[in-house]
RNA sequence: GUGGGCAUAGCUCAGUUUGGUUAGAGCAUCAGAUUGUGGCUCUGAGGGUCGUGGGUUCGAGUCCCAUUGCCCACCCCA
């Protein structure tokens, strides 16, 4: 019997590591200059956490979950998502008492039990911010700018940014009975997936993708229009600001996203690179969400988004990732005691920050060669009977194959 | 969770229609092409219980059933 890993999930190899150190090292970097901090929490959570802030009625928590009881008999699941874990710690810690706003990041594995396909793993790579504190239109101008920033560094440029605001509860509540009222007209003519939800979620009926319900929807009441004045004002300010941000955008009334706990801004990024799971990343506003669990009302806002996404679409686009160092110096040893040489002289190298390999096989000359080459070595440096004679090794640039007679202890003045 | 397709060497795939001797190619790997020199070229070698388990048959990579995995769409999302 064979091992194999568990559906939908991934190994990353060495030939493609170099593709998440840099996406990483940019999320890092980008995030440092936004003045963020990282955030770590456990891998799972009290399945509470999840049941209270994100919503029992979403598919995420109804039935994506992966929960399980541990040994003391407690409800355990892995994060689907990040934000309740980060509020939960924002509360647990008491940071609101510590300084009145907190910008977080993070890198960290999600968890969903769904059927895996093209860009959707059970196990996948989200990187994020939550800003809380604040609810500040330029927090989420912040925030979308952010995203877009990150993007474009790691060859991320064929995307669209879709936003909609869903209001505070009360409005959305009234508005969702009119759409409920609406949709009732008009039942007989809806798919089956979106007469179930007319009961469950409505919402959800507005991004159908059934060519029926998306004609029926297209004359439903808008969302937009039936907002308190403080979100609609709040909408136009934020539009604003993405326009002069320089960041194009399309405002669209379907953009409901599967989290209970969004109110006002919601937005979205995708790309038509990815087929038909076309989301990189989104996010929202979450303005009751501490509370819901348990803390101070205090306003927040936040994103994810899925790094094996970002890194097909890049590769979709040929983006080329920076790769690592090559190797400055291989050394070729044709005996035993050129083997020792060699042994001395590259912890001499390596402590002063050179790379450094040598073959460890005892192959042939023509072989160390080939292999030298192969890593793309810069330099070769060889080591024979003649050599150890003369107490002198064969220095190799490779890329015009020129070599010189170099001491054994002066490699390192003459690889500069 | 629902529907459809695919599974042959490390990778990309022929071979399946019309079951029939030791299952092939390219790339990759390794080794050679006169003494101790890489990339290009040439030659050769290793590597497969044909996803797994049953069944039909004198005989199965090829036909049938089941199972697992992958892909596509739906659902949903990153």
């Amino acid at each position: 019997m064979k091992f194999q890993k568990p559906k939908g999930t991934k190994d990353i190899l060495p030939p493609e590591i170099h593709k998440w150190h840099f996406v990483e090292k940019v999320i890092r970097d980008t995030m440092d200059l936004y003045n963020f901090s990282e955030i770590r929490t456990p891998m799972f959570e009290n399945t509470t956490l999840f049941k209270r802030g994100v919503g029992t009625e979403t598919d995420i928590v109804g039935k994506e979950m992966y929960t399980f009881e541990d040994k003391s008999g407690n409800s355990i699941t892995l994060k689907p998502e990040m934000t309740a874990p980060v509020a939960r710690a924002f509360v647990e810690h008491n940071l609101a008492s510590q300084a009145p706003i907190h910008k977080f990041f993070y890198i960290t594995s999600m968890f969903r039990y769904e059927k895996p396909q093209e860009g959707r793993y059970r196990e996948h790579t989200q990187f994020g911010a939550e800003v809380l504190g604040t609810n500040d239109v330029y927090s989420d101008i912040e925030i979308i700018s952010l995203v877009k920033h990150i993007y474009n560094q790691v060859g991320v440029h064929n995307f669209k940014v879709k936003i909609n605001s869903l209001g505070m509860p009360d409005d959305r509540r009234k508005y969702i009975e009119l759409l409920i009222n609406y949709l009732n007209n008009h039942q007989e003519h809806l798919s089956n997936d979106s007469k179930r939800r007319l009961v469950i979620n409505p919402l959800r009926i507005l991004d159908s993708k059934d060519p029926n319900d998306i004609e029926i929807t297209e004359h439903a009441p808008k969302i937009l229009e039936h907002l308190d004045i403080a979100s609609i004002v709040r909408f136009e300010k934020v539009i604003n600001g993405l326009t002069i941000a320089g960041i194009d955008y399309e405002v669209d009334f379907r953009l409901v996203r599967g989290f209970d706990y969004y109110t006002d801004t919601t937005f979205e990024f995708i790309s038509e690179d990815l087929g038909s799971q076309n989301a990189i990343g989104g996010g929202g506003r979450y303005d009751k969400l501490v509370e819901t669990i348990g803390g101070k009302p205090i306003p927040g806002i936040g994103f994810g988004s899925g790094i094996e996404r970002m890194i097909m679409v890049a590769d979709r686009n040929n983006f080329i990732f920076p790769s690592g160092k090559s190797v400055d110096v291989y050394f070729i040893t044709l005996n035993e005691e050129a083997k020792l040489v060699a042994f001395k002289e590259i912890l001499n190298l390596r402590k002063s920050g050179i790379k450094c390999e040598y073959d460890s096989l005892g192959r042939s000359f023509k072989a160390q060669m080939r292999e030298a080459n192969k890593m793309n070595s810069r330099f070769v440096y060889i080591i024979g009977d003649e050599e150890i004679t003369k107490q002198k090794g064969l220095l190799k640039k490779m890329s015009d194959g020129s070599q010189t007679e170099i001491s054994f202890n002066n490699i390192i003045e003459n690889i500069k």
